[in-house]
RNA sequence: GCCCGGGUGGCGGAACUGGUAGACGCGCUGGACUCAAAAUCCAGUGGUAGCAAUACCAUGGGGGUUCGAUUCCCUUCCCGGGCACCA
């Protein structure tokens, strides 16, 4: 009887989807348990109480045109293991499967077409649907979703218009009602309020009453954590959208490559800056791949430091800096404005006025990528006017530079030259005097950045250390009024509108040029139909295009729609409750399911939806939905695969391997065995379609493992032996072989080390095999052992075995230390630590007796050469080593 | 430039907290079965020398710690990833 495949797989893909066989229960179900599957997780069936919940999440997929490739599944496949074997250990398994299905390629296929991009997605999804149950993933498919099904983004909306009504308070650290907020202001004005918000000046309680309804709106936007403002964005005309920093390289987008410029555009953004600290500091409380976790830090850029002012002279102006090193304070030589810096226009002076107006709307129109391609050339412009140091009373030059970044600090620095490469090469190439603050040592450097040192030539803090100095020049700064310590973070807002179609739509409209919340009842509110799916001709967005798309109070909506990443910042939790319609998950749903326990998928989201998702979940929380305040306790990227050549899979290099065509030729079972046995989950691999015949055998070896009675028709096939399996007891070899591959797959799994684990498998039935064992005290637990990696094979073979429901929820067998201890050990014995011979000795013999043992045998005499040993290493269990 | 990973046979890779380097698989060589092939099975397979027992060399290179180092330390080279005027 041959393995096939096909067959088996077939047959066993089909049972599990009639008998919804991985569909996981929630604990509300209980009460009402009777739900007619004839198979499913042990937890609430028999009423026996709760079952522990375990939580694992892949990355969902964006369903593209081209279906998937033989590296899409790899990370499916180590779940899918993990989850089976946690079901097989008694576990409730979320597993769930969905589609980030709001995205460009559908919308430029619509715009190419005039399909729409609804129509494409869906067969896409289905597409890949197909390709995902093919390799018999155990998904719980009724729990799918979609971001682009209204009944799911009807959430994503739901969620925007929180953030909208919400402001976040330093106080408290955390996110409140904004009612709270208007009360304040309504009380006591903002002078008391400490809140992440846009920077706005102080008013009091009769000013805000006083203010008009716009008026208020518009201040209230200051503080939203969902808010509209004016801003440098990054636009990238070739896509016709803006883009969030994450989604561009090197001044180039990261989809499609086009160049992308900064602009002034108004846009709605999220206020993720207020969760920095929380992002930052939380990182320590998950378990995250190092690297990831250093991602985010790096992202984040946390930085400690002072804001101070500086006069300009002539001016009723401040100029205010941030600087990390304010101890440098005397070191002041010059400033520098950020070309886009605002007091460019009104400072530049006399003759250098021409010149300086042209150098920086030079420099702020070139591209992001032309100004990172002329990096290290340095170019810039005295202005003319001039700074009063805050405790010398000098006057300083103010420069103009590129080297300043607009959108960091407040975009423009005091340049201390002697303690900053960068001031330091800006100063030699202007001829700007250089000042030394800091002696570091007997021959100091002409420039010195680090902070072994004491300060000179500054006043009242010479002679101190950097930390100190910087301490007590933050004292005087706060004391004088001229300025405060500050932390500052790289990070920004998040941009989150794009000018396109295939996206949320915002659950906002306007009256008045002010943007009100649609009502949370009215939800959701769904893309209108368009005629083409392109700008209109006065460049607003496709939306605009549905002219009659209105409020039923006749208010336009918001005509920009959500980015990519809105949607996947919340879906885990939807598969936790993904069919109610009054909250996005209950709290029992919530309660039980908690946050994802293990969430795989590809690095190359670190720094976008790993931190977007972890911020929204933050929120979240601290609005009292989530009992939890991070979406993943443990997160583990998987590798790519390569080609065979080496190089990343792409349609351009034809390197590309399809896993339909793998299935057809091998099967579901190699395929998975094969993706696993290729190596570490978390590297890069290269594809060899010559090493899967190896696991394929391996499968035929099992197989026959079960088949080895001989039919009439006994001929040379091997495939020819019928089923044939006895109740004898086992020996204790058998016993020893099966209970070591027990303990090894158990601990490898534990480990996703899933390829050490196929390993110990192979072990397993070539020892089995050897000894000829066809004992169903054993190939009984082998199926088990099995079933997470080639599961229709271990289902046939359970079924032939002669039980009736799914191998999926059987007990995975425990070891025992009886069968894995050994009575004898083979010792290595090395002579000046190099392995010689072996000997086997009682595995209780001390280490003096085992010394004995080895200088009595006759193979040391001749390394031994006549000499008696200077010293005898005995590392009981392990080696024996002596010294000559 | 900075920060992470990683360099082990012809190839993918194994090796627990320092303890037999090369598990498992591919490939290759020889053999069995067969008219032949496929499938399957058996034996061998890091390098050098030797008929062999065996010896020496070997985990990117160099140095060190140790009875003993792929594993720890220093140094250097190469590959992959991330960040990059962040004041």
């Amino acid at each position: 009887m041959p393995y096939s495949f096909h067959e088996i797989e077939k047959k066993w893909q089909e049972h599990w989807e009639k008998n919804k066989t991985f569909q996981a229960k929630n604990p509300v179900d209980v009460s009402h348990a009777s739900d007619g599957s004839a198979e499913s997780s042990p937890s609430f069936g028999g009423g026996k109480g709760e079952a522990p919940k375990f939580y694992v999440l892949d990355m969902f997929p964006y369903p593209s045109g081209s279906g998937l490739h033989v590296g899409h599944p790899l990370g499916y496949i180590a779940t899918d293991i993990f989850s089976r074997y946690k079901r097989l250990k008694g576990f409730n398994v979320l597993h769930p499967m969905g589609f980030d299905a709001f995205g460009l390629p559908a919308e430029q296929y619509a715009i190419q077409t005039g399909q729409h991009p609804a129509v494409t997605t869906e067969k896409n999804i289905e597409r890949y649907r197909n390709q995902l149950k093919q390799i018999g993933l155990s998904f719980d498919w009724s729990r799918e979703v979609r971001t682009c099904d209204p009944s799911y983004y009807k959430w994503t909306q739901w969620i925007f218009l929180k953030l909208f009504s919400c402001w976040y308070n330093n106080k408290s650290g955390k996110a409140e009602p904004i009612e709270t907020l208007i009360e304040e202001f309504e009380r006591n004005g903002n002078r008391e309020v400490d809140a992440s918000c846009t920077e706005v000046s102080c008013f009091t309680a009769q000013w805000w009453n006083q203010m008009t309804e716009p008026e208020k709106q518009e201040m209230l936007l200051n503080y939203r954590l969902a808010y509209l403002s004016e801003t440098m964005v990054n636009w990238c005309p070739e896509l016709g959208t803006v883009l969030a920093n994450e989604e561009v390289t090197n001044g180039l987008s990261d989809r499609g490559g086009h160049p992308v410029e900064r602009k002034l555009m108004k846009q709605w953004q999220l206020r993720i800056t207020a969760y920095a600290e929380r992002l930052l500091s939380d990182l320590e409380k998950i378990d995250w791949p190092s690297n990831i976790r250093e991602m985010q830090r790096n992202w984040i850029g946390r930085s400690e430091g002072a804001l101070v002012k500086f006069r300009v002279d002539g001016h009723a102006l401040d100029l205010e800096i941030f600087t990390t090193r304010p101890d440098t304070l005397f070191g002041v030589t010059f400033m520098v404005l950020a070309p886009e810096h605002p007091h460019i226009e009104k400072i530049a002076a006399g003759k250098y006025r021409e010149g300086v107006l042209e150098y920086a709307h030079r420099a702020m129109n070139r591209t992001e990528r032309d100004r990172l391609a002329g990096a290290g050339k340095i170019s810039g412009k005295f202005t003319g006017a001039y700074c009063i140091h805050p405790f010398t009373g000098q006057l300083v030059q103010i420069w103009v530079s590129d080297y300043v970044l607009a959108g960091y600090g407040t975009g423009a620095i005091m340049a201390v030259p002697a303690h900053d490469t960068r001031d330091y090469s800006f100063a030699k190439h202007f001829n700007i005097p250089i000042k030394k603050v800091i002696r570091c040592g007997e021959n100091d450097p002409e420039c010195y950045d680090g902070n072994d040192g004491v300060l000179i030539n500054s006043d009242f803090i010479n002679g101190l250390g950097v930390r100190q100095a910087i301490n007590r020049i933050i004292v005087e700064i706060e004391k004088q009024g001229i300025g405060r310590a500050k932390v500052n973070y790289k990070l920004h807002d998040a941009v989150f509108s794009r000018q396109r179609y295939w996206g949320e739509p915002f659950p906002v409209y306007y009256k008045n040029g002010v943007p009100y919340p649609v009502d949370e009842h009215a939800l959701p509110v769904t893309l209108p139909k368009v005629d083409k799916y392109l700008p209109t001709e006065t460049g607003d967005p496709p939306l605009a295009r549905a002219k009659e798309w209105k409020t039923p109070g006749g208010y336009p909506y918001e005509h920009n729609t959500m980015p990519g990443w809105a949607g996947s910042s919340w879906y885990y939790l939807r598969y936790e409750d993904p069919h109610n319609e009054n909250v996005f998950a209950s709290s029992q749903a919530v309660q039980y399911w908690q946050n994802v326990d293990i969430y795989l998928g590809g690095a190359e989201h670190a720094t976008g939806h790993l931190l977007y998702v972890r911020f929204w979940t933050k929120f979240l929380h601290d609005l009292g939905y989530l009992p939890f305040d991070e979406p993943a306790k443990k997160l583990i990227n998987q590798g790519m695969i390569l080609g065979e050549d080496g190089e990343k899979m792409s349609k351009s290099r034809g390197n590309v391997i399809n896993p339909d065509d793998v299935i057809n030729e091998y099967g579901a079972d190699t395929f998975r065995l094969y993706e696993m046995f290729l190596g570490p989950l978390e590297q890069a691999k290269p594809w060899d379609t010559r090493s899967i015949e190896g696991v394929h055998r391996f499968l035929k070896k099992v197989w026959r493992l079960y088949h080895s009675g001989k039919n009439e028709s006994q001929g040379n096939n091997p495939d020819d032996g019928v089923f044939l399996i006895n109740g004898e007891p086992p020996s204790l070899p058998e016993l020893k072989i099966l209970h070591r591959a027990i303990k090894k797959v158990q601990d490898d799994i534990e480990h996703f080390a899933f390829n050490t684990a196929v390993s110990a498998l192979m072990v397993c039935v070539n020892e089995l095999t050897d000894q000829k064992c066809f004992k169903k005290g054993i190939l009984e637990t082998l199926a088990i052992l099995l079933s997470p990696f080639a599961p229709h094979l271990a289902e046939e073979l359970w079924e032939k075995m002669g039980h009736r429901g799914s191998i999926s929820y059987a007990p995975f067998p425990d070891y025992s230390d009886e069968y894995l201890k050994e009575d004898v050990i083979k010792y290595p014995v090395q002579f000046n630590g190099k392995m010689r011979f072996m000997i086997e000795l009682p595995i209780d013999y001390s280490p003096p007796q085992v010394e004995a043992a080895v200088l009595a045998a006759p193979q040391a005499a001749r390394y031994l050469n006549g000499n008696s040993p200077r010293k005898i290493i005995v590392v009981p269990g392990k080696i024996v080593n002596v010294v000559v």
